[in-house]
DNA sequence: CCCTGATTCGC
DNA sequence: GCGAATCAGG
């Protein structure tokens, strides 16, 4: 493969989006991350670092860094001490076993989220429902160990899938569903029973 | 371990 | 110019 005008033109987005040189690979296809580093290398995208001497000869750093939006502040929502939020269209986290037959799950790997009476916050739940739009819905078979395992869905029926997108650490799900899967083991603690 | 980008250097 | 190998973090 070679870069043609499109393909470079498709790092260029990329890059300026800020997607990762192994993501801009994959979507290229024919190329390794290593081949899109040095392409944008070349083509004087990156801005980084200038300790080291290299061939660097003139060049001045006009510090003038636009500084990509990395992570945009939110508005903390603050939920005090809701009852009981019921979220309106709650993804039922924890996807509904039927009874009469357990969801085969990859053996070693952690079964998700029993939430089960556990309030989730807000903003996690919104964080999920958008990753599943995005989902890979990977079967169980394309699992692998640094794919997201959160089911979506109900295993009894043909509308169920997992997750797949990429972890991030050595966790099971990705950043988001680790949002809803480890509380912070709090909310709550005056179950009254 | 996985990932990220940065750099080097033979081709 | 290209990119695998390597380096240097997270």
């Amino acid at each position: 493969m070679s870069w043609t005008d499109e393909r470079v033109e498709l790092l260029k987005k990329m890059w300026g989006e800020g997607q990762s040189a192994s993501q801009i690979a994959k979507e290229l296809g024919g190329v390794t991350r290593n081949a899109v580093i040095g392409k944008v290398h070349r083509l004087g995208l990156s801005n980084r670092s200038s300790g080291g001497g290299s061939t660097d000869s003139s060049k001045t750093e006009a510090k003038a860094k636009p500084a990509a939006k990395k992570e945009a502040a939110k508005p903390k929502v603050k939920e005090a001490a809701a009852p009981a939020p019921e979220p309106a269209a709650a993804p039922a986290p924890r996807p509904a076993v039927s009874p009469a037959r357990k969801a085969i799950i990859p053996a070693g790997q952690p079964l998700p989220p029993q939430p089960s009476a556990n309030e989730i916050s807000p903003e996690a739940l919104a964080k999920v429902n958008e990753v599943e739009k995005k989902s890979k819905k990977l079967s169980l078979l394309e699992l692998t160990e640094r794919t997201c395992k959160w089911p979506v869905g109900d295993p009894a029926t043909d509308d169920f899938w997992f997750c797949g997108l990429p972890v991030q650490s050595g966790k099971p799900y990705c950043e988001a569903h680790v949002g809803v899967a480890f509380q912070p083991m709090s909310s709550r603690r005056d179950r009254r029973r």
